[in-house]
DNA sequence: TTCAAAAAACTACAGTTGTAGTTGTATAAT
DNA sequence: ATTATACAACTACAACTGTAGTTTTTTGAA
């Protein structure tokens, strides 16, 4: 299992999106401009494939769900990649996006007493 | 110019961390199993038809370079890939890096304090 | 200065991705 | 029952990615 493409990641955004989904309602939910029908089904089948998708038949069509969740996806690709671009620091990518305003301050310190909270 | 496949951005990573580079002194920075050096060659021609090297003359050979920084390559496509996924908020990236601990608590707040000092 | 080694340039190819046409099949409406 | 509709299946194909062999050029050493 790789990482998705940007087109493979907005058909799995949709997906995610509706939990359980046909094709065309997949094709709806996907921004402008939609590609054919077709070529989501095909991008579908092949993310089964890929272990991506699962698929339960429902009468003579199939209904698609993501078969990893969005978080499993990001702790898998998405954290080793911005590792990779951080020195393998988490912090380093925090810093980076309060440097760049991404995130406030204010933001950031919800956060800590969010994680305070829990703590106890 | 669209996102990095996972091959490239390691060629990406080591020339941002050499700066000037050869073909071959990228190739030795590369992590095992290292591909084959005109594999590494082929690549890096191809970063730079698309715009992520650029290169100077260097007597009969090649110095390659970054035509892009990591914080540009961050900005244009890893946020936007994090906002993706994260609800367009960058809070709920930062606060799923620090459920998952992957930032600790004093790290948090070793990042509140450089900011409220830089804004000082 | 000729030859061997190293590197670059060129070429090739299989696998993947993005795209959609064409064909087959089930369903719904008349 | 016949036909139109909607969808899945199958097929095709160009662009891109990852890989490395082959050919050419450069250069260092004998």
């Amino acid at each position: 299992m790789k990482r998705l493409s940007e087109k493979e990641e907005t058909i799995m955004q949709a997906v995610w999106t509706l939990k359980k989904a046909f094709v065309k309602e997949v094709r709806d939910e996907l921004p402008d401009p939609k590609p054919h029908i077709n070529t989501v089904a095909t991008m579908m089948r092949r993310l089964a494939d890929k272990g991506f998708l699962k698929f339960e038949d429902f009468g003579s069509t199939y209904r698609y769900a993501a078969a990893i969740s969005k978080m499993e996806y990001t702790r898998k690709f998405v954290r080793p990649l911005l590792a990779g671009l951080f020195g393998n620091s988490m912090k380093n990518v925090v810093s980076f996006f309060a440097e760049e305003d991404e995130v406030s301050l204010d933001e950031l310190k919800e956060i800590v007493k969010m994680i305070e909270d829990k703590n106890k």
